[in-house]
DNA sequence: TTCTGTCATAAAATTATATTATAATCCTGA
DNA sequence: TCAGGATTATAATATAATTTTATGACAGAA
C-alpha cells in the first residue's frame, strides 16, 4: 500500500468540488482513469471509503465530507509555503544579523541604519559588536549572518567584500595643535595610548608605527577609541583613531588631530560572509548601503 | 519543474532533523542520493534553497527553518488525515440519520433511543419523520442515512433489510368489546377510519380489506394513529392499527381492541438505505437494534 | 600530499502514474 | 424489457518519476 500524496489531495479536490469524476480529470489535466485510480489509492491509503459511486451520480460520504475539508486546509498550506518562498527569495525581508567590530560600530551605526531604514523597511537589522576573531566565529557558524571588520580576515570559509578605506589620524593633546606631525618612526619613542589586545585596530596602529608586539608598558590599555581620546585629553599621551571616530570623539575634548603625510596609515573596512550563505546576493546588495554609509570617511572621498 | 510532494517534505523534515543528509536518507529507509535529489527538488519547486550546504556540516537557511515549521505542520496535518479515517472506520461514531415513518416513529423510538445509546454512546441518532416516499427520495439522495418503514419498497437503488414483521388490530369502541370480530369482507361495510392518503398504513388497511381505493367519504382521513383512536373513542367508526401502537393509544380511550383471525392483516417493517451507502456495515448492525426493539410487537414474538 | 567524510551527479533499474481502449453498471426511454 | 447513453472501473501499455548503484567532487584532517 502506498502513502498518501498530495496529488490524491488534489484530485480528490477537484472531485468533491466538480462531484463527476470525468470533469474533475479535465480540471486536473488528466484522463478519468488516472483521477479514479488516484481516488481508489487515496481510499486504500486511508483504509475507508470517501466517495459513494452511483452511475449517474457520485458523492461524497460521511468522512469525505471531512476529508475533503482537511484535504483542502493541507493544500492551502502547501501553496503558502510556496508563497512564502516566493516572497522570501523577491525581496530582503527579515533579520539581518549584523557584527560589527568596536572601532566601527559608533560610528557607522547611526548612517548605517538610517540608510536601510529607507532603503529596505521590511528588514529588521540585528547588529552584534564583537572582535573580530570572535565575529568570524559567529559569521561562520551561523549566529551572524555578515559581519564588518576590517580586511583582511583571510579565512576559507568566508567572502570578503572590499567597501572602503579609511586613514587613521593622530590625535594628540589641544596644545600640539599646530606642531609638526610625526613620522611613524618618531611615533614610537612618543607615549602612544593603545587598546587593549584582540582589537585588530591596536595591530593596525602598531603596525604603521613598525611594531609588531609592545613589551609590557606601565600604563593600561583602553578599551574604546573614546577612552583613549580622554586620555590623551588628559595628557597621558598621544593615540591614534580613524577617521570615523574623529567627529565623535574629538567633540568634547581638548585634542588636535592630525593628518600624517605619506605614508598615511589606513585601514580596510569590508563585509563578511559565509561563502555557502544563501543570502550572498542580498549582501552583496546590503554591502552597497554600507559602502555609501562609510562614504564620507573614506580615503580620498571615495 | 514538479510540483511539491509529500515525499519532499517528509525527507526535508528528516534532514532538518539530523542535519545530514546520509543520516537522514538512512531514516528515510532510502539512499542518500534519493534524499539529495528530493531536496533538490523542493528548492526547485520553492524556488530557492533551503539547506546550506558545507562538507562539514549543513545547515538550514533562514527560509528553510521557516519552511520546516511550515513542512512539519503540513506532514502532521496529513497524518491526522489518516488518523480520522482510521478512526471513522473502526468506531461506529458520529450521526447517523433515520428516517422513520408516522405509523412506527412514536412506539419504536423510545425503545430505540435507548438501546441505540447504551450500545453506541459515541452516535448522535437523528430521526426525521415523514412518509415513505420522501424519505425513500431523501435517502436516495443522501439527505438520510437509512429509513425505517413498512417494506417492501422495492427501489432499485436501496437495499431493504426486513426486520420485524407486526399484526394489525382492530380499534372499536368501548361498548363492542367482546363482540365477534368481523371478516376482513364484513370490514368494509363498518365505518373504516384511516389515515389520510400518502400512508402506507392507510393502504396496507385498504389492502386487507380487499380494496385499493375509496370513493371519496363524507368523513376525513386523519392524520395520526392517535385521532384515528380518539374518533373510534367518540364512536365515529372502527379503526386498525399496528401492534406497536396499542399500548400508547389505547391507554387513555375507551376503546376495545379485537386481533383478528386468519388471515390476519400485517405488515413488515424494514430498513432501507442506498445500495452505495459505505455506511452499509454499520447499517446491518444497526437494523439489528431496530430489530431488539421491535420484538415486543413481533409476530409470533420472533 | 593523501585520506576521509560528505554531498552531488550519472546511468540503469525500478516503481508509480498516465493513457488508450474496453468493460461493467445502471439509468432512460421506447 | 431491451437498446442506448452516460459514467466509472479495469487492463494493457506507455511514460514519467524515483530509487539505486556507482562514481565524482570537494573540503578538511592527518
Amino acid at each position: 500500500m502506498t502513502e498518501i500524496s498530495l496529488r490524491q489531495l488534489r484530485y480528490f479536490d477537484a472531485l468533491a468540488t466538480h462531484n463527476h469524476f470525468s470533469r474533475a480529470a479535465a480540471v486536473c489535466a488528466v484522463t478519468q482513469p488516472a483521477l479514479s485510480m488516484q481516488i481508489k489509492e487515496l481510499e486504500d491509503a486511508l483504509g475507508t471509503s470517501l466517495i459513494e459511486r452511483g452511475t449517474r451520480q457520485i458523492r461524497l460520504t460521511r468522512f469525505g465530507e471531512h476529508a475533503v475539508r482537511r484535504a483542502r486546509e493541507i493544500l492551502r498550506f502547501v501553496d503558502e509555503l510556496g508563497e512564502a518562498a516566493r516572497a522570501s527569495r523577491d525581496e530582503f525581508v527579515g533579520r539581518l544579523r549584523i557584527g560589527m567590530i568596536p572601532t566601527i560600530a559608533p560610528y557607522l551605526l547611526p548612517k548605517l541604519m538610517k540608510e536601510a531604514g529607507n532603503r529596505y523597511p521590511q528588514l529588521e537589522v540585528r547588529i552584534r559588536e564583537a572582535l573580530t576573531s570572535k565575529l568570524m566565529l559567529e559569521v561562520m557558524d551561523g549566529r551572524l549572518d555578515a559581519a564588518i571588520v576590517a580586511l583582511p580576515v583571510s579565512s576559507p570559509a568566508l567572502t570578503e567584500a572590499a567597501l572602503f578605506s579609511e586613514e587613521f589620524v593622530l590625535v594628540r593633546p589641544g596644545e600640539d595643535e599646530g606642531t609638526p606631525v610625526p613620522s611613524s618612526e618618531k611615533l614610537r619613542e612618543l607615549r602612544l595610548l593603545l587598546l587593549e589586545e584582540g582589537h585588530c585596530f591596536r595591530d593596525q596602529a602598531l603596525s604603521f608605527c613598525g611594531v609588531h608586539s609592545l613589551p609590557p608598558r606601565e600604563i593600561l590599555d583602553a578599551s574604546s577609541l573614546s577612552t583613549l581620546v580622554q586620555m590623551v585629553s588628559a595628557g597621558m599621551g598621544v593615540t591614534l583613531i580613524p577617521e570615523m571616530a574623529i567627529s565623535v570623539e574629538t567633540r568634547s575634548a581638548s585634542v588636535s588631530v592630525a593628518r600624517f603625510k605619506d605614508p598615511r596609515p589606513s585601514r580596510t573596512i569590508g563585509m563578511i560572509w559565509r561563502k555557502t550563505t544563501p543570502l550572498a546576493s542580498h549582501l552583496v546588495q546590503f554591502s552597497d548601503l554600507v559602502r555609501r554609509a562609510g562614504k564620507p570617511f573614506s580615503k580620498r572621498g571615495r
